[in-house]
DNA sequence: GCCGATGTGGCAGAAACTGACAGATGTGAG
DNA sequence: CTCACATCTGTCAGTTTCTGCCACATCGGC
């Protein structure tokens, strides 16, 4: 456990049971169709005491933070070894592709999402896994951009790339998800690019 | 209290009262120069009791709503009878410093931005009273839009305005609001009008 | 096998909330 | 102006979330 080292067996395990946890929360949530389950209940299901479950997410919200964590780490490497020859715009919605198992959202995954826009305080969790992704999103852009100036020119692409896409995703989660996301995303997408003369 | 009308007097008084206990909160806030101050404490402090603090706000980080509400409609008063022959990037920016008492940010209201921008659970009320802005926003920008399109059009040119606004902000405080302000948002909503094709 | 480091659970308690009731204070009809 | 009614407020008890502390189990290196 030094420093930048990969982590050792007992960092590994406590990921493994957050992720747990996090799983049990979502199953529970979804079969409830609200966000109101008790510390205990998840706690319990999960198969750990409320004291343990506290001390791996020291507020309750948290316990989403895992799920958010991982589809922003498979965007993040969908988007690692993207050839510059790729158009931006597509290799940004292909990398939201595939952060999606079998590249389309489960009824399951939409129930639970749409849970996660309507809560404010589940919502702010998914907008700290997005942060994470700015800074992603900004090391991709970092070399399509007109170099030098203010450090704005590099940070607020990304910023407004992650927030696009996460408004067109709200809407389509929010209006019945019967319309074609790659199109809207891929048209928002262009819309910032260009302002941002991303070449 | 019917529909449309006018608030009545205990209708005012309530939002007078919420807006004192409000202020006395950020006086706290500041004071402490940290938010951990407790409802008991701010209750004492506005001369109400624990109880009527969360009548009025349910969830403790409520309290400084009021204060984000005022703003955004600071903002949505200057914008509201702006003439067309006003360039886009210059009416908004007009209208962010029109909602600052004397044009410009005192170092007890930085220092209290400073604290809602770091702390998770209030930069979410900002983000609340944004959201509303964005409605406002959405309005100003629909005569300057090409028309027709998918829903999106309208509301994600606003969406980003909104955002784009909130990153170069954000940028300006933690970095110790020694630059431009103004200078800094025109280049942003000039980027982001761009792409959105605003004339 | 031993031993320090770390994770876990139980317990007590702080702080954030909520429901219910009683008293005070508006609001409106006559 | 007065009375009846609605609304707001405070007190109190109780639930839920979260934390400090300690004993115990498990892990990881020697």
């Amino acid at each position: 456990m030094a420093k930048g080292e990969r982590p050792t067996l007992t960092e590994r395990r406590a990921e493994e049971l957050r992720a747990a946890i996090a799983r049990t929360a979502m199953e529970i949530f979804v079969a409830d169709g609200d966000t109101s389950a008790k510390v205990e209940r998840i706690a319990e299901a999960a198969g750990v005491s409320p004291r343990t479950f506290h001390r791996h997410f020291p507020v309750k919200e948290d316990v989403v933070r895992p799920l958010f964590r991982a589809t922003a780490e498979a965007v993040a490497n969908a988007l690692r070894d993207v050839p510059d020859t790729v158009d931006p715009v597509e290799a940004l919605v292909a990398a939201w592709t595939a952060a999606m198992p079998g590249g389309r959202i489960s009824e399951f995954d939409r129930r639970f999402l749409t849970l996660m826009v309507t809560t404010p305080e589940y919502r702010l969790r998914w907008q700290e896994a997005d942060a994470e992704l700015c800074e992603v999103i900004a090391g991709y852009l970092d070399r399509r951009l007109p170099a030098g100036g203010h450090p704005l020119h590099r940070t607020l692409p990304a910023y407004l790339v992650v927030h696009a896409t996460r408004h067109v995703f709200e809407h389509w989660i929010t209006s019945g998800s019967d319309e074609d996301l790659d199109a809207l995303l891929r048209d928002a997408l262009r819309m910032v690019l260009a302002g941002a003369a991303v070449r």
